[in-house]
DNA sequence: GTCTATAGCGAGATAGAC
DNA sequence: GTCTATCTCGCTATAGAC
């Protein structure tokens, strides 16, 4: 176990390991890079470690497997991507600024997709993790698009449950096509439409039926 | 070039190269098993080989590259999958019908899955592939969306395109989510669900603006 | 066409010196 | 903590006997 907390970083700022926890970033960062190259599978702890700076056995003192090395990866890009929505209606406007910020870091739209792919292979141990996530997100939209069908908001025919669903796919889906083609689909505008579509201006009042 | 036609197969039904066709079908099918269950970096020829019971090397005979093996896969998932789309309104239901179909065939839903997200990795042979078939795809559905547009049966705000491709993207992120927790969602009613909202019915005309 | 043998490489993981 | 050296394994692909 290695215990380097912020009294012990603060009495030795530049000390034989007062960097511990700034070297297991660098380790992160760099399997970042590699696995949304690669893939899990297809990526090494070799490449990682090169990318790195250190030696392969090195990096396996911080990350004793490489699944622990990719749980870590998940648990960062976690972090990177998510975002307080705020309640009510606003949350459409977040979810379409997080697309556009999303595109400038097209790296991290390649890892989730990747990953994503590969958990629902045999014995991936990144599947419980990206099953959970899914269904965190879903219960989150959930929430969401609840709140605008009380104000009648939500087009009849249309459950929150559904349409968080929905959302969470349809961005999936598209990603993975702008991944493949850039040029092909504009995410943004895209999920626009689909929010256009299903829920109701706030002037408007809902249909009697 | 192999040439065994219904002639040559006829005639030496149990010939020495009689089966050679059988023979490459056998090895795509045990391909597209181990790819399913492992992605294509993860799957092995050794893999392949032992289900099809031969040697590696025999395969080899048959697939001189691990890459030529998978667009093989690929090619032999396209002939399963794709169902003539009838014209007009029609070809919702054939969806609706190619969906509650493909639940029932589980491993070709991982298979395109697992493929689908490694095709986005660096120098991976699938990718061309991948990224031509979901252009075929939206441009098929934005033909079928555009008779429904031009029937006055698409919501104002809807594109064909944007319709087509959200289709495309909706159907791949539900798959997603359903392989990773298939208690989750369902396929086939969320689909019904996009439908119904983006989709007017056949009796109601157009509003005029 | 099918096999054994093997080349040639790279992977993840371990042992132990420093 | 970091390294070299090494183990063990599995992989793709080739060579060549039968």
């Amino acid at each position: 176990m290695t215990y380097i907390g912020a009294v012990v970083s603060a009495g030795r700022p530049r000390g034989p390991y007062a960097g511990a926890a700034e070297r297991r970033a660098a380790i992160v960062d760099a399997a970042f890079t590699v696995f949304a190259a690669h893939g899990y599978a297809g990526g090494s702890l070799q490449k990682v470690a090169d990318l790195v700076g250190m030696s392969q056995t090195s990096l396996l003192h911080y990350f004793p497997k490489k699944s622990d090395l990719l749980l870590a990866v998940l648990r960062k890009r976690d972090e990177m991507g998510e975002v307080v929505l705020p309640p009510g209606g606003a949350f459409i406007d977040a979810v379409l600024r997080q697309v556009r910020a999303n595109e400038t870091i097209q790296g991290v739209i390649e890892l989730y997709t990747v990953l994503a792919g590969e958990a629902v292979t045999r014995g991936n141990p990144g599947r419980e993790y990206m099953s959970r996530r899914l269904a965190g997100i879903r219960d989150e939209y959930t929430r969401k698009f609840r709140d605008l069908a009380d104000a009648g908001r939500l087009r009849p025919g249309m459950t929150p449950e559904v349409a968080a669903a929905s959302l969470v796919a349809l961005w999936d889906g598209l990603q993975l096509q702008w991944l493949l083609d850039p040029d092909a689909v504009d995410i943004a505008s895209h999920l626009q439409s689909f929010f256009d579509v299903i829920v109701l201006p706030a002037e408007s009042p809902a249909p009697s039926t």
